[in-house]
DNA sequence: CACAACCTAAACTATGCAGTTCAATTGCAG
DNA sequence: CTGCAATTGAACTGCATAGTTTAGGTTGTG
């Protein structure tokens, strides 16, 4: 019976996860003091590690909690019965405006620069953001391929590359600060230019 | 007079910083201690401070220092003569090669995390990165668009989507820690089909 | 009310790290 | 050889943090 790193609930457990997301999202994860997050969520530190074993623990479940939310969220964007312009231009648009968020992109910097050395933690990120979402983009890909709307032998490659073509310009500003506001604008040029490229190659 | 942030160099100023690339690389940041630093350059911390004002100064100049090297050596891939579907997919190898060693991994992983507080550091990567990379891809481009070879009313857009476009699957998979190791035949699938797409859609 | 589970505040341990200081040493230039 | 500047090592300051403990307070439930 070792420690299993258990995550034991308790009243104010709802707190110290909300608290826990503010403060981490503000401050990074090295940058982010337990006391600090104690103090967020309004609960003593002895509560908090009687929650959560550690620091690292209480990250990952609040990682868990919100790309859950995220993906109940993301569920009903795609209208199966559209054309393909006009569902990847939704998608995109989502996609883009979701990556381009405050708590997106601080939880891509945590995850990316973590994952070096708790690798459980990209790895989780990873599997229940990017591959979640493109696993989600496939299912209408292969419909719209049945019907003869798009051509793709490899329709997952298709996805991937949509995706990653919606990062393109505004989020590498992003990530960087270099830029941290967009424009409707903006974001309609990169969208539609991303959904143009794809379309090119993968359309009737 | 404000201090200005100075470098101020001397004898051992090169192994403070290779000593520095060393071990920033293996912990990060946050998790590089200066004296891991002053020991693995065999100096002395009371040096290393006399060269250097604080640890982000130095880690801003051995990014400055590691830019201005991979800049140099990227600079003759380019073959302005060639058609675009050899230069492109020879730029594309090369880039994706870079794109996942470690050190760009690393390097990446640090200064996305670090711009959330410390904007000038993302800011210097950005320019000597992504888009110097862009700009000298957007050199080729107009080239061949002049030839006839290409058509496209943004070079830039279509320069930063191929660059994107690069990064699909295997770069996503590498920052996260999913995957440590990659194949030729990876590389050169993930390299045909972003040049199939980038060629859809600008190619004549 | 009584009781058990839950929670609190605050002090405490232990650690680690950035940056400074200074007397002693080294190495190079003239 | 001399003298000056660069370098050293090691101790030291000061701060911040993760995680624990304790003695006591709160809350809901039967």
């Amino acid at each position: 019976m070792d420690a299993p790193a258990t995550i034991k609930k308790g009243r104010k457990f709802d707190a110290v996860l909300s608290g826990a997301r503010a403060v981490f999202l503000r401050d990074g994860f090295e940058g982010a003091s337990v006391d600090d997050i104690a103090a967020e969520a309004g609960v003593s530190k002895a509560t908090l590690y009687s929650y959560v074993p550690d620091k690292r623990m209480l990250f990952q479940e609040v990682a868990r909690h919100e790309c859950a939310r995220m993906a109940e969220a993301t569920l009903d964007i795609v209208d199966f019965a559209a054309p393909p312009r006009e569902v990847m231009t939704a998608t995109a648009t989502s996609l883009l405006r979701f990556l381009l968020s405050n708590f997106s992109l601080q939880m891509f910097r945590i995850c990316a620069a973590e994952s070096a050395r708790f690798p459980e933690l990209g790895q989780a990120f990873y599997e229940s953001g990017p591959e979640m979402g493109c696993n989600r983009m496939v299912l209408y890909l292969k419909v719209a391929i049945a019907r003869g709307e798009l051509v793709a032998e490899d329709p997952v490659m298709m996805a991937e590359q949509f995706s990653e073509l919606c990062k393109t310009r505004l989020w590498t500003r992003a990530i960087f600060g270099v830029q941290t506001e967009f424009t409707d604008a903006e974001i309609e040029h990169v969208v539609h230019e991303a959904v143009g490229t794809i379309l090119a190659r993968y359309g009737t």
